[in-house]
RNA sequence: UGGGGUGUCGCCAAGCUGGUAAGGCAACGGGUUUUGGUCCCGUCACUCGUGGGUUCGAAUCCUACCACCCCAGCCA
């Protein structure tokens, strides 16, 4: 059954096809190698799952193999504990490199070598023009830069500088290397690009070993190239890099992967540019990087998303290469079409009303045996007690209730779910007039929730016994955007602006005895109200913490704020 | 005014060796139901950015426009 949801209809995408038709030409022998390359800069989020997914699936569908490599090229911006929460995020996510792990820094000194060849080949140069020159003999998109004053030194003058750039005799931003391309080509990435930059810093990895580091452009295709990869997929904003990738692989002369670009992931309700992320921890909007309104992997975890969940997004959403903005909606439904099959069904009650069952026995306690889950038996049974006084849920009770209200109602006989049917005689109000109290009574012959005599009740309410409940931190995260395009500021506004301040409700709630027990990092559905997950931070036994995933689909909110109730 | 991309239902997205518009999400309507959940059934693009053209026939080919995105880091 599940093997056939899995085998299923696995959509299509471009990237498939051109796989697809490599085997079949034969292009690289048959070989399906990816890679997934991230730069240990921050924590990752819901768009790098895309890729994730896209390269591991994409090797495990083609029985091929998929890396993972570090692009740790910038030592300013890259961090230890980065590297340490991408291994963590991609392995939750359900991948594996096996003992493919790399890094660019690996390559260092392969690097250096390469790039000696491209000095002597006359093909790069050592350019002492500052930045600001360099940007402005640039040239702009409309106008050919101009050529270095120090574009035609000799190869030899060239390798002395570059070996003296290397040996760390000149500062940061004294000289770079550029290759030696065409001030005037149409594409600005080709005028000449920085292949090494100054840069006395110490890295995460080599330490204090290198004074030049490898730019982007000339360090990842040669990455790529000595790994052996066909398929190298980034996004869309490296078209325009792909010229350079073809020239440097190929002024070389090495073994040439083929570059396919396709469209980053936008969320509605969600930010995913790193800059900003960083902002919303360093500023202190969220508590950190596993904040669960936060679009990280480690977020999104702890909000309660399974592996699964991501995974089947990921699939759902196609690749294509125009750009796009797929609603949450969809997210919150793979989320609950996993957790639906599995998560064990509990009684919280968020917002409690006191009840009580008038003639009930003052000292009976009965234990029911209730089914973890209405229609998987391997999910177990666990025992809820009941008694005379309960809580049931404040919103299910409505003292002027509308025509098709099918819950509790003065006068009104609902169930208990696989308790009883109980009928509400008496509606106690404190001074103010609030409802305080609902005096009800139950009907022994329906124990179970299932009348003898064949009559029907409408509703069924969930609930706890108050002797027996247990006081349970409930929060209940929203999205952290009030716009669904959060870059998209009203006007005269910015990003921040967009932040919404009551994203977090914690409220405590009445549940049942067996929720205490649960282990940290625990699935659960609260019966109408929706997905939890106990907080895998701060829960501890017998002062359980639940972090709300999704809410689940409410007719009857529906059905009031159509006017149709 | 340069170069590189993209435009198919509210949101994604198949289709693009021409033959008369898949699927999912959302939405809406109905049935089952001890979760107003789930599940099941049904509705939801005479039209594919726009205008021409080729053709018996075009979302698919040609052409001219229009719109949006990316590129001028010693970031990735």
């Amino acid at each position: 059954m599940s093997d056939d949801k899995a085998t299923a209809a696995t959509p299509t995408n471009f990237i498939k096809d051109i796989i697809a038709e490599d085997n079949r030409t034969g292009k690289w022998g048959g070989r399906v190698h990816t890679r997934f390359p991230p730069e240990p800069n921050g924590y990752l989020h819901i768009g790098h799952a895309k890729s994730i997914c896209l390269n591991f699936g994409l090797a495990k569908e083609f029985g091929g193999k998929c890396n993972l490599r570090f692009d740790d090229t910038n030592p300013a911006k890259e961090e230890q504990e980065y590297v340490d929460s991408i291994r963590e995020s991609v392995r939750w996510l359900g991948f594996d490199w096996e003992d493919r792990e790399f890094y660019a820094s690996d390559y260092f000194d392969r690097l250096y070598a390469w790039a000696e060849d491209l000095i002597r080949m006359g093909k790069a140069y050592v350019d002492d023009q500052t930045a600001d020159e360099i940007r402005e003999n640039r040239g702009a998109l409309t106008r050919p830069g101009v050529n270095s004053p120090w574009r035609d030194r000799s190869p030899e003058e060239n390798l002395d500088l570059f070996r003296r750039m290397k040996a760390g005799e000149f500062p940061d931003g004294a000289r770079v290397l550029r290759a030696k391309i065409d001030m005037a080509h149409p594409n600005v990435v080709l005028r000449d690009p920085t292949l090494y930059r100054i840069r006395h810093a110490r890295h995460h990895r080599t330490g204090d070993a290198w004074r030049i580091y490898p730019m982007y452009d000339y360090t990842h295709c040669l990455s790529d190239s000595t790994e052996g990869i066909t398929h190298s997929i980034c996004t869309l904003e490296f078209e325009n890099n792909r010229a350079l990738y073809d020239w440097t692989l190929d002024t070389l002369g090495v073994y040439h992967p083929q570059q396919i670009e396709f469209a980053r992931l936008n969320l509605t309700y969600t930010v995913l540019s790193k800059r900003r992320l960083i902002q919303l921890v360093e500023e202190g909007h969220v508590s950190g990087w596993d904040d669960p309104r936060m679009p990280t992997i480690m977020g999104l975890r702890r909000r309660g998303f399974t592996p699964a969940s991501i995974r089947s997004f990921c699939e759902k959403i196609g690749v294509g290469k125009a750009d796009n903005l797929v609603e949450y909606s969809l997210l919150e439904y793979c989320l609950r079409e996993d957790l639906n099959e599995r998560a064990p069904r509990y009684m919280a009650v968020l917002n409690p009303l006191r009840v009580v069952i008038e003639n009930y026995p003052e000292d009976q306690v009965e234990e029911f045996a209730f089914p973890n889950h209405p229609e998987k038996e391997e999910l177990g049974s666990r025992t809820v007690p009941f008694s005379r006084v309960l809580y049931v849920e404040r919103d299910d009770f409505r003292e002027d209730a509308p025509s098709k209200w099918r819950r509790l109602a003065p006068g009104k006989e609902v169930r208990l779910r696989y308790a009883y049917y109980v009928t509400c005689r008496e509606v106690v109000k404190d001074a103010a007039g609030d409802v305080v109290e609902l005096r009800c009574a139950y009907d022994p012959a329906t124990k179970g929730g299932w009348s003898s005599d064949g009559r029907k009740v409408k509703g069924t309410l969930h609930w706890v016994s108050a002797a027996h409940a247990v006081d349970a931190e409930v929060r209940l995260y929203g999205q952290l955007f009030s716009a669904p395009d959060p870059m998209a500021a009203p006007e005269g506004g910015s990003f921040k602006d967009n932040i919404s301040p009551d994203s977090l409700e914690t409220v405590t709630a009445k549940a049942e005895p067996a929720l205490a027990a649960l282990a940290p990092e625990t699935p659960v559905q609260f019966e109408r109200l929706g997905y939890f997950i106990t907080d895998r931070r701060d829960h501890r036994p017998g002062a359980p913490v639940f972090n709300r995933t999704a809410a689940l689909r409410d007719t009857w909110a529906k059905m009031e704020r159509l006017g149709k109730a």
